[in-house]
DNA sequence: CTTCGGTCTGTACTACAGTACGGAGTCAAG
DNA sequence: CTTGACTCCGTACTGTAGTACAGACCGAAG
């Protein structure tokens, strides 16, 4: 056995192991006041309780959903006081989930752009041929601050079309992309194996027969069956 | 006029307001090498020609695709070289390309998660009633290191999964989460009008009948039938 | 000729989540 | 009683993308 007593106490390391952390972070986490500082009863070393581990364990968790430092330790304050209304918890959690499908939708505005760019550049040749760097290079920065999202609510509908002149997975992703980059095309997944494409869009303003013209132009066939 | 001689030249302060950024941030740039120091003819003072405020909106340009700076310089040095094949381009767009949806799955997963805690927790009341504060407290951190990554090289395939029992798009959007949790598989888009699942996973790595379960317990029904 | 704004350099600071290190002290086992 | 592992504390450093500021210098207009 190692000091701290008897087994009802932990030093930092034995912590740090059953928490699945190092020994620094434990530390850094008693700085930023996730967890309080222990008694020290041995010459000045730290002895925890048991029920810090599951502390860290919640830390952990949280941090998997995207809680930041700053608010795991609002978190585990609203814990500790027994007095706290479960909708405080709840609120924080609304607002985090919120912040998250903003990054999820600015992530996948990027994805689009980089799908269409990456079906429209050839595999090598000549720099200037590739759509990307002259995408990139089309100069229009504001001088002046510019805000104009839009999009709320969401009527979004999913159709399947089916594809023929599928010859590889690749040709499924060229046709993905190219799909995705449609106006009023929220995402498109394309199947070569069941030589079908699903798209998700936007009924109010997608153009179904310009999507397959889109897919044909790139040299596939597309049956009016529906 | 300002000085620089002619309207040829830009000092920074004018650059900078062309460009739509700060001052400052030119100098940052120019010292991460995203910019080259330009002549000085007055004084030391900085006289930039007008191209640079192009380079100023590649750069932007990138920036919204998720590119980190040291990335874009890269990206700047193989456009300033005139032997640059299109295909070292277009290879950074597809690696940013492959990162940004890791993202959107990191994301995604999160996502799915709050909304069940969120539904699951009233919106008031005592705190140990909570289903976030107690989901977050079970301790089951992991004591040794877990690494796992690999997945690179993608033999990915596509499957479909008739499923019954949703109601509405929301009951996909919610088997969609879901089956991205799952390990291996790298995409998921269920279709509320057919009826069915695509899953874009890992054939070395996914667990078929577990994906089967995980929909089975989310109140759906999955025939055997592919 | 003075003043006001712009520019110069270098350093320090922000947020985020830790990691690393030096030098000292301590614990338990051989 | 020595050795090796552990712990202590404080500070400095990582990477990302800037922002802020001090003190000096410069150019043009009143």
């Amino acid at each position: 056995m190692p000091l701290g007593t008897t087994q009802k106490h932990l030093t930092i390391g034995e912590l740090a192991q059953r928490a699945g952390v190092g020994v620094e972070t434990i530390r850094f986490y008693e700085r930023k006041g996730l967890i309080t500082q222990p008694v020290r009863p041995a010459a000045g070393y730290r002895a925890y309780p048991q029920d810090v581990v599951a502390r860290l364990g919640f830390v952990h968790e949280a941090k998997q959903l995207g809680f930041t430092l700053k608010e795991i330790r609002n978190l585990l304050t609203l814990r500790d006081s027994p007095q706290t209304d479960a909708a405080a918890v709840r609120g924080r959690a609304a607002a985090k989930l919120a912040q998250i499908e903003d990054g999820i939708n600015r992530f996948q505005r990027m994805r689009v752009t980089l799908q269409d760019l990456l079906s429209r550049c050839p595999g090598s040749g000549e720099l200037n041929k590739c759509s990307i760097v002259e995408a990139l290079s089309v100069s229009a920065p504001q001088p002046a601050k510019r805000r104009s999202r839009g999009t709320r609510g969401f009527p979004m509908k999913t159709i399947d079309l089916t594809i023929q002149g599928m010859h590889c997975e690749g040709c499924a992703k060229t046709i993905e992309a190219l799909l995705a980059t449609e106006p009023g095309v929220k995402s498109a997944t394309v199947s070569y194996g069941s030589g079908s494409a699903r798209v998700l869009f936007d009924p109010a303003s997608v153009d179904l027969p310009r999507l397959v013209k889109a897919v044909e132009r790139a040299g596939y066939r597309v049956p009016e069956s529906r």
